[in-house]
DNA sequence: AAAAATCATTAGAACGATTCTAAAATATTG
DNA sequence: CAATATTTTAGAATCGTTCTAATGATTTTT
């Protein structure tokens, strides 16, 4: 059913999905998917990374997180202009955003009842839902 | 009950707002507001209000598109990266969007059922839920 | 209605995020 | 291991947006 291994190494990972396991996609990777689920932005991973004594160039960091998402290994999700977030839970779920903060924080698909929806104009079909809670400090 | 007037011109929808009703003001308001709802980004309306032989400087659809959104006569609807729409239906209701073309269409607020809702994280409350249906050719 | 004060507009520079370019480095194939 | 294809890189370029400091318009005070 799960055509998803529940734990396969980042070098697998890569190959699954047809990108060649380089030095620094594996590194991001690592970065990326060790540890739970993740929201980060491409300058918080390179800031990472350099942290963690792994030189990479911010052009491989987007080239790498723009692959990634095309291969759905991670998801983006857009949240004010000029502030894009890629989230390595690509399950079905949704979000909290704090305009303030800028702290994005997973909704469990279960939490939120999607009773009915529109039919999309004819000639197209829904590709994904998403919903945004937009919080503040009360 | 409705605190909106249903028409009324241009200046007085500024004046209602705290604007001075200026030149440049008052031809984006017209342009935004009378006819329809519409979706525009800011080089949209540039474009119109040149093409209507009104000089604007881009920087003043910028102010302008920002503080009409403040005083809440426009909503800011961001839907990729570098790309964000002003929207002049100000209700609650949601969008199609249409990645490939760049189409972001209303969803009237009753097509979509909320059923219930996480609690938003404690300190915090909901200032708006927003629901994005992305949608692709079939 | 002139003068003074406030506020808005502008061109162009500056900015932050992202993408491009062309060359050097690395990986894969035969 | 040589030949070929793919990646990475530094830095320039681009995009959308905001800033700056000067000019122009509107409002207030007199």
């Amino acid at each position: 059913m799960d055509n998803k291994r529940p734990f396969s190494g980042a070098i697998e990972r890569l190959k699954d999905v047809g990108l060649r396991p380089t030095r620094q996609r594996l590194a991001l990777a690592r970065l990326l998917f060790e540890g739970g689920d993740r929201h980060v932005t491409a300058e918080q991973l390179h800031n990472e990374a350099l942290g963690a004594d792994f030189r990479v160039s911010l052009a491989t960091v987007y080239n790498t997180l723009n692959q990634f998402t095309e291969a759905g290994l991670l998801r983006e999700v857009v949240v004010e202009p000029g502030r894009s977030y890629f989230d390595t839970n690509t399950g079905d779920h949704h979000h909290f955003y704090h305009e303030h903060s800028g702290e994005l924080r997973d909704i469990p698909s279960e939490e939120i009842e999607l009773g009915k929806l529109p039919a999309p104009p004819s000639g197209q079909s829904i590709r994904r839902v998403e919903v945004i809670i937009r919080v503040e400090d009360n």
